[in-house]
DNA sequence: CGGAATCCATGGAGATACTG
DNA sequence: CAGTATCTCCATGGATTCCG
């Protein structure tokens, strides 16, 4: 995708990086595109990878990264519903961020101070929830 | 920091996606970490920077990153009084991930479809806010 | 200068129930 | 299977005022 690069700085009225957040933004968002960096899935698929979530939550997250155009929703018309989503070329190229946000995770999710919440506590492994 | 290394996968109870991306909750948290990346700032150097946030959400977001300890918060004890922000070692460690999402919102950020909506609208250049 | 305190509007998000 | 439709509640965040 080689398209005009935009020319965002922290001191041009614009930050780059609240701009990829925005895209993240929501509470399910990160995870859903971290699955489906492995390959298409369908709802409920994704729905047991995700315990936690709702199933309004999560079709509305899906919704979004739709509107975004990251994540691309396919629909078989046949029954019962087959619904298939997974990462767009846009998507794609987002693989590198979700790669560098797991990497720092899993470095340093143990360092987690006493000050700091996951947002999901379900989030974190049985070890750390007590 | 060579801690242990947390074993956390998308498989494992828990995803490092959303746990760094917790980290990185809150409408500004982004920005200011950016901003932290050169350096250390007073309180309203940071606000001048940040011209669409609230003096109380700056605070708010800086408690929550002092908190997360991600950022360090040194008071002089002078009159007029002198706080200043900076990023912990913790901090600096999430410069890479920083930077990465930097790269793609400069990258990607004029692909911005008709449905995805900047969180701030200030955080886009002028040519993107008609 | 760098906040804290208060009030208030919005909507994000849970729970539950229903459907093509 | 893959969703809507409501109802509700609480946290987020804006605006404003006051303070050491």
């Amino acid at each position: 995708m080689s398209l005009p690069r935009a020319k965002l700085t922290k001191n041009f009225p614009g930050c780059p990086v609240e701009a990829t957040l925005s895209y993240l933004d929501g509470k399910w968002k990160g995870v859903i595109l971290f699955h489906l960096m492995d390959g298409t899935l369908r709802f409920n698929e994704l729905r047991r990878k995700l315990p936690a979530v709702t199933q309004r939550m999560l079709t509305k997250q899906l919704r979004e990264l739709e509107g975004s155009g990251l994540v691309s929703r396919t629909v078989y018309p046949v029954v019962p519903p087959r619904v298939e989503y997974a990462l767009t070329p846009l998507g794609d190229t987002l693989k590198p961020v979700i790669r560098a946000l797991a990497a720092w995770g899993e470095e340093y999710v143990f360092c987690r101070p006493e000050g700091h919440e996951l947002r999901d506590p379900s989030c974190a492994p049985a070890a750390l929830q007590a």
